[in-house]
DNA sequence: CGTTTTTCCGTAAACGTTTACGAGAACACA
DNA sequence: TGTGTTCTCGTAAACGTTTACGGAAAAACG
């Protein structure tokens, strides 16, 4: 349907038109236009400059199935159960990023999002499957990941945001590490004479809740700390969850006079559970939040939290995932799996 | 590069493979698959099966070449100049529907951001010209749009969310009734007495600027209140426009009793500019904001805000998007070109 | 001037589909 | 039995590219 508007030349023309323009075989426009060496000067300047007067870039989906790539990177996108905003606040960033750095290369980004609470493997089979894209970014790693197994057998490319248990080091994987903002949390909590510490973190089988918890417990024995298990809870990965846990490790035998969020949306409902005990996070209780988003900062008291650097992160990822691409990759040893980036701690009210 | 892992089989298999295997042509495995009448039940059903076995699905470059459709659809992201954050959480929400509704038809969707501060021009007209999309949807529509100048001439297929004064009604638009709240709110702020009633807006083109303005002035006059230009004002699209233009305002001859800001970032950094000045939100002054976002719900004390249905509303854009779609269209009369979806208020403490 | 090399270009196949066309077989009907 | 219909399928072209191959012309070389 489209190619009956072509006439009217502000339709792209295709690469006939041009040879027939010039006279000159669609071989040789081809080969003038991907800079190949082989065509004298002359004509390739004739030919770069007719593409230009009649509007000619190739077909994408001729291109694509010629060369077996399609150059664009699908972003999937797997609502933890629970979350019904795809960590909203936290993806938007890495996104730009992302799709800052894959523009660079003249790569597309295909977003594929799941039902909340749905897993994507059909989504996933369909865009491997039927060739939709070149590779696959994964968000929102569980700790044991059938995505990856998938992409893995299927010798599909890939890189994550967030690590896995499943597949090993074979595909780059850029990861916040929450086992050392774990840490740091409590360090500065001890700092400032916190004993009773609670760590609060989403349940399921979210691989990050994992990474944090063992920094905090890692840190607890470091001061020699005893780990209670009663200050410990999980919960859905929503504000409801929060509200809903919150109480559980307040009402431990001996009270926390702080708690860890590793979540912000948990950290809000928290907060509002707290203040229907009538307990002042900043004044009777230290709070601190892992994952920093907006909402930390206009609260009230505004929360410490950790911050990522989302964009750098998503420019990042787009970077080792290229570089483990044949068609892009750079002088074979550059190719690095796994890197884990730190967290700025911004400290606020809260604690 | 992909195809030399064919063989393994977990990687899926052409319709040659599939003809070959079942001893018939590539022709009746296609009509077969496609549903096409012309088919013997039989023979169909051994292909249906055949496919499962062999975990073959239609190349989609190879499609997309030969029906000259790409079943994807572009969502282009034009960030606003001094809106570092492309209306962060405005659109996820959105995006949700808009993927969602685009995926029961099967259709993927591109997500093309752009430089902030830098219209997309250039890589609009990649999208259109090298067909990487069957159609485009445009986020951030301005007063006077070029890239929906550009999209009408070139025939291409588009639907916006926000309406512009280019083109005219030939596309399909969904906006939010930005005039409706700018006078309801006047209304709501009237009825409680007020009658120095600030507005303060994004500055820049932006189409609901001016519809707010609109109906924030048509109110006014309803009421019989003299609109007082020392009362209103533009700044950037971020917090750091509303705490600079707040106090602009507040200086007026004679001080407004209630704000209205026609943004969320700019709501916040007003009333970092009030508590400055020791004017607190909800006692000394009223303020109301047009777009809520969570940040209003969190924020201290919570603003009372106008909030849109983005997921519904990005559901119902792919749909208008897709009935406009030769392709796609059911009966002829049912393409709507232009819905206006009114926002709801949430009343919170700040006014 | 003959031979070899280089430069440049045209030809045609290939990527994986869909689909217009036509033909053989089976069937119906007179 | 002859004719017309209906089912079913194979053939081949087409979508718009890129690229392997080979060959003609030009250049280089002896």
């Amino acid at each position: 349907m489209l190619a009956k508007v072509r006439g009217e030349r502000l339709l792209a023309s295709s690469i006939h038109d041009l040879a027939r323009h010039l006279n000159i075989s669609i071989g040789t426009v081809s080969r003038a236009l991907n800079g190949r060496a082989d065509v004298n000067a002359d004509t390739r300047q004739r030919v770069l400059e007719a593409a230009r007067q009649l509007n000619y870039s190739p077909n994408q989906s001729g291109r694509s199935l010629r060369q077996g790539a399609t150059r664009s990177i699908a972003f999937m996108l797997q609502p933890h159960p629970g979350d019904q905003q795809y960590g909203e606040p936290f993806f938007i960033p890495f996104l730009t990023g992302l799709q800052a750095r894959l523009a660079e290369h003249d790569l597309d980004l295909m977003v594929v999002m799941g039902e909340p609470g749905q897993y994507q493997q059909e989504r996933l089979r369909r865009v491997v499957e039927t060739r939709r894209a070149d590779a696959v970014v994964l968000a929102n790693t569980r700790r044991e990941d059938d995505r990856i197994d998938y992409l893995s057998k299927a010798g599909f490319p890939f890189a994550t945001l967030g690590r896995s248990q499943s597949g090993g080091d074979t595909y780059p994987s850029l990861d916040i590490d929450f086992e050392k903002a774990g840490s740091d949390a409590v360090d500065r909590l001890v700092a400032r004479g916190h004993r009773r510490i609670a760590a609060i973190r989403p349940s399921h089988d979210l691989n990050f809740g994992y990474l944090f918890l063992d920094g905090y417990r890692k840190a607890l024995k470091r001061h020699g700390i005893e780990v209670d298990p009663g200050l410990i809870a999980d919960g859905f990965i929503n504000e409801a969850g929060g509200y809903q846990v919150t109480p559980r490790v307040m009402a431990s035998k001996e009270r926390p006079t702080a708690i860890i969020f590793n979540n912000d949306a948990m950290a809000l409902g928290g907060c509002k559970a707290l203040a229907e005990m009538g307990i002042r996070p900043g004044h009777d209780i230290a709070v601190i939040v892992i994952v920093d988003t907006p909402l930390c900062r206009y609260f009230s008291p505004a929360l410490t939290a950790f911050r990522p650097s989302l964009e750098p992160m998503g420019r990042r990822l787009a970077e080792m995932l290229l570089a483990s691409l044949p068609a892009f990759a750079g002088p074979e040893g550059t190719r690095i799996m796994r890197e884990v980036w730190p967290l700025e701690l911004i400290a606020r009210e809260s604690d």
